[in-house]
DNA sequence: GCGGTGACGGCCT
DNA sequence: AAGGCCGCCACCG
């Protein structure tokens, strides 16, 4: 199997952000790596833009490696507040305190 | 088949 | 991990 079809890393991305523990945030490429794409960080995002669209996840648990919210999900934001992700003045993720860790 | 795009990552400053 | 720049590689027109 070298190519995966897009769809099998759809449900490979779900399934992982899926995984993330609430107050917990993880990186594109964090999750691309998880998935075997991490070459295509950016594609992990395209699929989460979509993620609703295939069900109810967690879309919002997931950032850039800067800890950066998305640009057009501003309500991200809002509800990683609700879940106790911390947040910089400069509107980014507390990285060394709620990114999540695969290991535990 | 080609060119441009991007919910990104890594390195440098 | 704050900001800037370049590089990557599938996706879309």
């Amino acid at each position: 199997m070298a190519a995966k079809m897009n769809e099998e890393l759809i449900y490979e991305i779900l399934s992982v952000v899926e995984e993330i523990p609430e107050g917990k945030v993880a990186s594109y490429g964090q999750i691309a790596r998880l998935t075997g794409w991490d070459k295509n960080a950016r594609l992990v995002g395209k699929v989460l833009s979509c993620a609703e669209y295939y069900g109810n996840y967690p879309c919002h648990r997931v950032v850039n490696h800067a800890g950066r919210t998305a640009p057009h999900f501003m309500e991200q934001r809002k509800l990683l507040l609700e879940e106790g992700v911390i947040f910089k003045e400069n509107g980014c993720v507390d990285m060394g305190k709620c990114q999540w860790k695969e290991e535990g």
